[in-house]
DNA sequence: TGATCGATGCTCT
DNA sequence: GAGCATCGATCAA
């Protein structure tokens, strides 16, 4: 099945509030030797720069975990949380500035099966939606249902195996609903930023 | 349906 | 040594 045209380099290129809108709609594939999987994406928060106590690289300089996050954009930026969990970004912003959007939920369009078995969950035959969605809606959840983990880390999301394509139709922004970031409430003055977009009335994302 | 809590180990101070 | 961009189980209602 094709997801529409493969997202270019120069896609990534743009101001990270537009990238983050941008995204919404957009399908993420992965070609693993297991097979393939595809979603998507339904959800995602920005992480910006020193203004931004809640991002990784709030401090201004890369260190050994953030550094692709400092890199061009267009990368995977993987990070490790919870002793157990996955999270999968989309590195945003020029080369040199650290700046990212983490994808939160996805709508599970291939490899339904292969999702449910690196979840380790069981679908009923035909699934059903509440089985479909717990796969994916989570940052932690859809990076082990596409099978992303440190190895996938930076990695350029404009080349296969783990790749993006732009999707049916593009969402326009008035079918986005946006609001403050999960889990952020440490971060003082930013937790209060309204960095988290989601598609309004989509049943996959991780809140509504 | 929502609140609470434990698991588990890496990252940075 | 402290804290964390989470998840799933459990319990209450």
């Amino acid at each position: 099945m094709r997801w529409g045209k493969a997202l270019s380099q120069s896609f990534f290129n743009q101001d990270t509030e537009d990238l983050a809108y941008a995204l919404l709609g957009t399908v993420l594939v992965h070609d693993a030797p297991t097979g393939r999987t595809a979603g998507r994406i339904v959800e995602v928060e920005m992480y910006r720069g020193v203004l931004d106590r809640a991002a990784h690289s709030f401090r201004g300089t890369p260190t050994s975990r953030t550094q692709v996050m400092f890199g061009p954009p267009g990368h995977a930026y993987v990070y490790f949380i919870y002793g157990m969990h996955y999270c999968l970004n989309v590195v945003a912003a020029a080369d040199g500035v650290g700046e990212a959007i983490l994808l939160r939920a996805l709508e599970p369009l291939e490899g339904i099966e292969l999702m449910a078995r690196r979840r380790q969950q069981t679908l009923s035959n035909p699934p059903r939606i509440s089985e479909v969605k717990r796969l994916t809606n989570g940052p932690a959840k859809l990076a082990q249902a596409m099978g992303v983990t440190r190895e996938q880390y930076g990695w350029p999301l404009f080349h296969s195996p783990l790749s993006l394509y732009q999707g049916k139709s593009p969402v326009p922004r008035s079918s986005v609903a946006r609001g403050p970031r999960i889990n952020v409430q440490y971060a003082q003055e930013a937790a209060a930023f309204e960095w988290r977009f989601w598609l309004k009335d989509n049943a996959f994302v991780s809140r509504g």
